[in-house]
DNA sequence: GTAAGATGGACAACGTGGTTGACCAAAAAG
DNA sequence: CTTTTTGGTCAACCACGTTGTCCATCTTAC
């Protein structure tokens, strides 16, 4: 905005580029994650969808439970479950010991895709770590690990393929 | 990228976590921003509209403008705009020298909703200085400089912001 | 000076990702 | 056996984006 008098404690102006810095690596890794997916046959993948996908799990899971995984409503569960299965990431099967559950699981595919995205997270990692260095780059996970809580996401990845 | 895994270069499994931190600092800065807003007589002010605001600037702008600066179609910024006017933070005027243009221009509630989120983003920079070192933080503001281009920093965040 | 093109705004239809509320079937609890 | 809880689904709605169309107006080129 205009001019902005520095008269406060902390310089004025400043502190509207770290969100911003923040969104823009997100947004950037995000992006070129997609970018690559699609060029390995997966175009139709959305952020969305591999959070949703994480969050289904090996095991599979019911929309309820993934609504909660996910902090959202059974129901937005359900729909993205549909858009997923839609285009053959997920699938559904009865369970026998409760009628009421069905339980979403994800096809061939849909593993697949998720190693793919992992292998692509690690490779664009590494292209910062060339370009900041390991430490540099270890030292910035770590301030962020610090200062982001572990509620806004947990999504939590670890222990997929075989750790 | 697309070729050439550099012979288990990088710890698998662990770049998954880069996005998932920025994302997560990111969205902590987002929501103590609201509820800070929120506290300060702005409970309906929602993280679109920051940047929207931010992007309508002191001196005003039109529909087209505002899409062309936000990375989205005219349609859309409009509507952004109406939501915007609905609430009382801009306001629309003609222009008498172009019969056709119509200026978005911040109202003096708009001005002060940009001022005060200014003043807690600075002061949430603040802490995080507090906490990492002011030598640590700006390290982490150039890294994340140089590792997202500005071509990242479009703003169409439809739905990433929950609530 | 006028015809042709570019620009700004608005309307409509639609897609995605979320929300509530209501409803029913099945399981669990009393 | 009744009551309560849980899982899934349908319907309506909202926020935020997209294309496509249409019209008015400004700009240009002849």
């Amino acid at each position: 905005m205009g001019d902005s008098p520095p008269q406060g404690a902390e310089r004025a102006g400043h502190g509207f580029e770290l969100p911003l810095l923040l969104f823009a690596g997100f947004r950037s890794l995000i992006d070129q994650l997609h970018a690559e997916l699609a060029r390995e046959g997966h175009p139709d993948l959305r952020p969305a969808f591999g959070f949703a996908m994480q969050a289904i799990g090996p095991d599979g899971t019911t929309a309820s439970e993934l609504g909660r995984r996910l902090g959202v409503s059974k129901q937005a569960a359900g729909k993205t479950a549909d858009r997923l299965e839609a285009l053959g990431y997920v699938e559904r099967a009865g369970d026998i010991r409760d009628a009421r559950r069905k339980v979403i699981r994800l096809t061939p595919r849909g593993v697949e895709a998720l190693v793919r995205s992992a292998a692509v997270f690690d490779q664009l990692r590494a292209q910062w770590a060339q370009a900041l260095g390991e430490r540099r780059l270890a030292e910035l996970e770590a301030d962020l690990r610090r200062m982001a809580p572990a509620t806004a996401l947990r999504v939590d990845v670890a222990g997929w393929f075989g750790t």
